[in-house]
RNA sequence: GGAUGGAUUCCCGAGUGGCCAAAGGGGACAGACUGUAAAUCUGCUGCAAAUUGCUUCGGUGGUUCGAAUCCACCUCCAUCCA
């Protein structure tokens, strides 16, 4: 038996169905859940989000879903410190947390429990960099970042402004430390859980069904109404919040730049390309385990499967 | 029935005698990712025994050293005239 602290995640590719499996673990295993997505700590951001509903969550409490305003940031950092805050407040509960979501970063920073502390808050230099793109290009920023950290060239790509302004950053802000000796620290981490890392997964062709399906759903539940209200609240397309699928689309005609039509296609094409980069970070990630949706009849067969896992695992 | 325009690789679409396996875009597929991550970025896309060979630009035949590009006929589509 370790004496690490249980972690259950359960994740996978968004439209797999990990909300309603993770609510029917939580019963099973008198475990809370903690949500791991990005656009879900949003309120008045429901349909848009594919947000769990109160009905569904059959009284398991759920953390870190409404409770920011569309208006508030949200990042890895604020993520990491609020589940972190829930996993103890989980365990002194005498229950287990079960990190639920599809956002493999945001799980990858609690598992690993990443240092992000190293750097403060942005500021201006973050306008300044951006500035200096606008006016000198991106190539022009990226031999800038060559002269401080030759080493984050090798695996930055110089069109990647957002994550070369980062490493800039980095430096800066930590007066001469380099982004690309921070990662290869964190990088061979250890977890400090005792956990099981469980992603779900499908047929490409019918994981693409399925959220083609799912957009459509959404549109008629009102998908349209929610974003106009959020439009009506002041949101435009400089949130954060605004930039998750669906809403910058909408957005988007509803400020007459497209069509309703030509809104919904890429709202399902992005989400498709979406739930591959997905794919793509968790097939990367180490200690993960597959749970193949073709290989199981029903949910209850899955669920069966991860208790036994788990209880291979002692987590419980 | 007549006139004209068109048919290009998964799709859209450029190419009008050699530098064309064929621009560009989309999609598909693959990948990166350590403070915006539902974001940001990259690669790849005819086949193969793969620094070369083979097949491809509606069909068939022809001109030419050489054709997606020129000619003839045919098929289909579009518009117009009857």
């Amino acid at each position: 038996m370790s004496d690490k602290k249980p972690l259950i995640i359960l994740t996978g590719p968004t439209a797999v169905g990990k909300s309603a499996l993770s609510v029917k673990l939580a019963k099973a295993i008198d475990g809370e859940i903690i949500s791991a997505d990005s656009m879900q700590v949003y309120r008045h951001m429901d349909i848009g989000s594919a947000k769990i509903t109160h009905m569904e969550m059959e009284g398991i409490p759920h953390y870190l879903i409404d409770i920011l305003e569309p208006s508030d940031d949200f990042n890895v950092v604020r993520f990491q410190t609020l589940a972190k805050e829930a996993i103890q407040h989980i365990y002194a509960k005498g229950k287990i947390p079960i990190l639920a979501g599809g956002t493999g970063f945001y799980i990858q920073s609690v598992l690993y429990d990443i240092d992000f502390t190293e750097t403060a808050d942005d500021g201006p230099l973050r306008e300044q960099l951006e500035e200096f793109v606008r006016k000198e290009g991106a190539e022009a920023l990226f031999e800038r970042l060559r002269r401080i950290d030759a080493k984050s060239c090798e695996t930055l790509h110089p069109h990647n402004v957002k994550r070369v302004i980062r490493a800039i950053e980095f430096y800066e802000k930590t007066g001469g430390k380099r982004i690309s000796e921070h990662n290869e620290r964190e990088h061979g981490k250890e977890s400090p859980y005792c956990f099981l890392y469980f992603v779900l997964h499908d047929e490409r062709a019918t994981l693409y069904e399925r959220i083609n399906k799912r957009v459509d759903t959404m549109l008629a539940n009102g998908l349209v109404d929610e974003v106009m209200r959020l439009k009506d609240m002041g949101c435009d397309k400089s949130l954060v919040s605004m930039q998750g699928l669906g809403y910058k689309e909408i957005l988007e005609y509803l400020d007459g730049a497209c069509s309703l039509e030509d809104a919904v296609y890429r709202i399902k094409r992005d989400t498709r390309h979406f739930a591959k980069r997905q794919l793509t970070w968790f097939r990367r990630e180490r200690d993960v385990t597959w749970i193949s949706r073709q290989d199981f009849k029903t949910d209850a067969q899955i669920l069966a499967h991860m208790l036994s896992l788990l209880s291979e695992k002692e987590i419980m």
